[in-house]
DNA sequence: CTATTATGTGAGTCATCACTCATATTGTAT
DNA sequence: ATACAATATGAGTGATGACTCACATAATAG
């Protein structure tokens, strides 16, 4: 009946064809960002959105059914920037290994806007999962670099390492006191410290 | 102005002095639980948490001056179960170490009430920090446990453990399709191997 | 130029929900 | 028995906020 309650109806009412109409989408999408950053989750609510994006309530609407595929947008959003540039680093191979590479632009990613990657993940943990296929392109580039390294890439190691570097790196972001310029290497010690302690003491990786 | 807005007022407004009224603060707060628990943040709210505990929302409002600090005293009671059989356990010395016991313990509690740890451990880190003293009992076991094994004690280990511990039972917890009966010696893997890889292949522990 | 479609607008609707308060009931002290 | 404090009640208030809709404007097609 109400189309809101319709919670399949993720995906965009309308997808914009004209240029102006973009720019609508990126502004709101920049501006839920924005606020989501500055002071959590207070103060975000589509109505906030749209006046921060400049752009009118109804133009919201108009691409995003629901606030929550905002949300949607943002968390997919950041997922496949990581994936981009992860893949980016695959191709310069240089001694250091595929994994340890993850590893720094996860955290580079969590330097960067420690706020808004902190929440975000916090909103994927509570948000009904959607069947995101774009998860599956991080876990592919997982998969590749574990093989790499002649490690198992079974679903379940993937989930831990994926579950070490996120809680490692939001909790490092939550405590202003953390001294992060160590923080990579933190993560290495763990998430090479599970791989070795679980297959053999193959000490050639990192 | 608004008592409401005094966001330092999160402490139980009345103390009960009666039993009545120590059992309508225990149904508030098992009520709760409950809803968390079943529908998670959905239909979480004062009127719905009274109704399930059978007692009027006035009641409510007599003992929590606001929705958060019953959602504080979830999350206090957790952690200080926690420290309790932790604690408990600390007494019958047998060969195993402590920091192993502790990790027992936490992949115990996540098996038990998946959904409910998992939300409160959500809802800790998108509340704003309250000045916890119960915070630091676990701190504290942290501390003991490391230091019997002579490792170092920093704040920031500590910290770092806590965030692994508590990111791998969360993502367990939430994955239905996760073979957790190995959950212990997967998060033990990840605890001992960061320790090992920062500081010595000392290979008495665990 | 005209018709058609895409995009934009924002006041208004409706439901939810945190929280209050005037009043009623129960326990306790003396 | 009486007084006083503790506890319980729930209809009501006010604010918030997600979302709609009738209408306006801008782009594009023919």
């Amino acid at each position: 009946m109400n189309p809101a309650s319709d919670k399949t109806a993720i995906k965009p009412r309308k997808t914009p064809r004209q240029a102006r109409s973009e720019a609508t989408v990126e502004a709101i999408l920049q501006a839920a960002a924005h606020i989501l950053e500055r002071s959590g989750f207070d103060g975000y609510s589509t109505n906030a959105i749209a006046r921060v994006a400049g752009v009118s309530i109804g133009s919201l609407y108009q691409y995003f059914p629901t606030r929550d595929a905002i949300t949607y947008a943002l968390i997919r959003e950041q997922k496949v920037n990581l994936a981009r540039d992860i893949m980016a680093l695959e191709g310069a191979q240089n001694e250091t290994s595929a994994l340890t590479k993850i590893i720094e632009i996860a955290v580079q990613y969590q330097l960067d806007r420690p706020a808004l990657s902190r929440i975000l993940d916090l909103e994927e943990a509570r948000l009904p999962q959607e069947p995101m296929q774009d998860a599956q392109s991080v876990t592919a580039v997982f998969r590749h670099a574990l093989a790499a390294l002649n490690y198992p890439t079974h679903d379940v190691v993937i989930r831990d390492l994926v579950a070490i570097i996120r809680g490692m790196v939001d909790a490092a972001g939550q405590n202003d006191r953390d001294p992060q310029d160590d923080l990579t290497f933190r993560v290495e010690a763990a998430v090479f410290g599970y791989l070795e302690r679980r297959w053999g003491g193959d000490t050639t990786h990192r």
